[in-house]
DNA sequence: TCCTTTTTTTAACGCGCGTAAAGTTTTTAT
DNA sequence: ATAAAAACTTTACGCGCGTTAAAAAAAGGA
């Protein structure tokens, strides 16, 4: 590019961007504030310097004055799920185009990193943060703290209280579609889970397992395997070995708690030679919740109630804009909750 | 605490926490900047009243004023990969132990985003950069003027020339021992991937396929499928899929390119009824590389080569700092690569 | 103890930009 | 054309901290 050479003069601050481009620097400050803020005229002769020099207004310094920043943190509890990569994606790329700067972070599964992610968002001043807690074991005080000093919107897992809003999914609706799918096509499942999950969701499926195994007249059998961490599949895994060498099932029905459980049951299953599925030489059905990216390609492929994403990510950012835009605070906290969707596939 | 309630005096700035401290400001800013560089019963002091008082610098104040900033940015091609995941982690922990504050940001595989990515890092001043660049769809003059402007060293995916140093595997590792393991224990395998790979990595597989097969005296068979994009497991899928119905495999053995498309390829496998092992009642063997974390829940278990992410992450950091120290520069570009390790599972 | 070395204090400037006030120019409406 | 409104320019201050130079204080050694 020709236009590069005269770019080649590297300008240093907004003073020299204004000379050059003919336009006083606080129209400049103005212009990067919002561009349509200024006349017509001025914002094109702006954007024409900004052609021929490459400039941009330096974030720190931008940072330091504003009172509040473009910046918005986002905080999930365990990225190498890719359940958590794909929200973040979408969640960040909403940001990106509302005209914000978003910050991904992962909490690892572990509660003092989660802490320290959130003390490390605080001195970044953040528009906003989008929060899913790891649950159980995040340090409730220290996220108190936080949504005192930040404006947060919580996504995914609730914590009571916690953070101006929450959006997520109706572990209800998940658990009621599968449980009354499975008996209405065969037998009424067991539950299948960990034994302290620290996903408030997972305590929220349990009960309405119970629930609707009441409801439907059959009674509720619930399978805790042990487990801690955040190595689900493993956990799955293991506990699926034990139940089937224990022969732990009451009928040819299971339902995981999650996919990723389902995921480490499947491949015991595998490995054991019992065959998954509704066909007839199977004996076994297995289904779950989530509709994990790879829930497609277990095998058998798995039946799973699948979280709306797109409206959670959606709403989740939605919530966030409307709270920054309303001075960080809410009047009253709202809970949103969107229903699960039935995929069914060969594993149920 | 009690203790807090002093600290409820909040404090604006350095001045204000330097005059509570007893100690005066420039003191103060040279302990944030090395706790030690000051005499100990300074340090002590200011931090007993870091105890009492809860202050922290203004990270756009140290910024704006620092040459070199303590932020470090991560970019991986794919986040939703927990491999990228895994690893992206691994790295973080690192620099955080290391004193530097990483940014991590994933390029979702679009070019276009890598490059924003690239442009918006190097507004932040980074330290320096771990870069995973997409690869082959990589904008290669953008990231070459990055590199020109900001410390970066290259992992997991090669672009040749690019950055100070690449840290990544050994390719011609991973593939001679797969090819060699399924050689030496049933029948040559034919080489599965996808027709335009993005990863260098996989060409760089299918070379060594064909030279370590040509080495062994055995004819290469290369499987292309089509597909674009980074959803490995459906294309492995679909493209299992077609490859079985054609029949167009040659012996009894396989080997993909890399697990993702190996877990689309045993889903297909599965729905087919096709057995996949070594156990006698198998018709087919299936063997790839990574080892993805969910490489071991396949259904059967995938035997893959593994990368050794500890030793590929923790050279690329040790390198990071190394060039960070050294302004910058090193005097001649360095390519590390590490060999794999074959972990053997059920699939082959 | 006195002198040297090391560390801290005081004072002051600069970083790049937000922002406000007052004056000037341009646009819009009458 | 003219007045009112809107946008822009000029000037200047402030943000919070890095950094420096000179002066003062503290620490270490003989």
């Amino acid at each position: 590019m020709i236009g590069r050479q005269i770019g080649m003069t590297k300008i240093k601050n907004m003073e020299e961007f204004a000379a050059l481009s003919g336009i006083s620097r606080p129209t400049v400050s103005k212009y990067f504030q919002d561009p349509d803020s200024v006349r017509p005229t001025t914002k094109a002769r702006i954007e024409e310097a900004l052609e021929r020099f490459d400039y941009r207004p330096n974030i720190y310094a931008v940072n330091q004055n504003r009172k509040l920043t473009k910046n918005i943190g986002i905080v999930v509890p365990y990225l190498a799920d890719p359940f958590f990569a794909e929200i973040a994606r979408y969640l960040e790329q909403s940001c990106i185009a509302a005209g914000y700067r978003p910050s991904l972070f992962s909490s690892h599964g572990e509660q003092k990193l989660e802490s320290e992610i959130l003390d490390g968002l605080q001195s970044m001043k953040p528009a906003g943060v989008l929060l899913a807690p790891l649950g159980r074991i995040s340090d409730r005080s220290a996220i108190e703290k936080f949504c005192a000093n930040v404006p947060t919107v919580l996504f995914d897992s609730n914590i009571e209280g916690l953070g101006a809003a929450f959006i997520g999914s109706d572990n209800f609706s998940f658990v009621s579609q599968t449980v009354e799918y499975m008996t209405r096509t065969g037998e009424p499942p067991s539950f299948f889970e960990m034994r302290t999950p620290a996903n408030p969701n997972a305590n929220k499926r349990r009960k309405a397992y119970v629930e609707v195994m009441e409801r439907l007249g059959f009674e509720p059998h619930i399978i805790k395997v042990d487990g801690k961490g955040w190595a689900f599949e493993e956990i799955g895994h293991k506990g699926a070995l034990k139940v089937l060498e224990e022969r732990a099932l009451r009928t040819d029905s299971v339902l995981c708690s999650n996919d990723r459980l389902a995921i480490g049951f499947l491949a015991a299953c595998f490995e054991q030679g019992i065959r998954v599925g509704r066909k007839e030489d199977c004996t076994l059905r297995v289904a779950s919740n989530d509709d994990h990216p790879f829930a497609k390609f277990t095998c058998p492929s798995l039946t799973t109630a699948a979280h709306d994403y797109d409206n959670v990510a959606g709403r989740s950012v939605e919530t966030l804009f409307e709270l920054i835009e309303n001075g960080g605070k809410f009047e009253s906290r709202t809970e949103t909750l969107f229903p699960a969707r039935l995929v069914l596939r060969d594993s149920a």
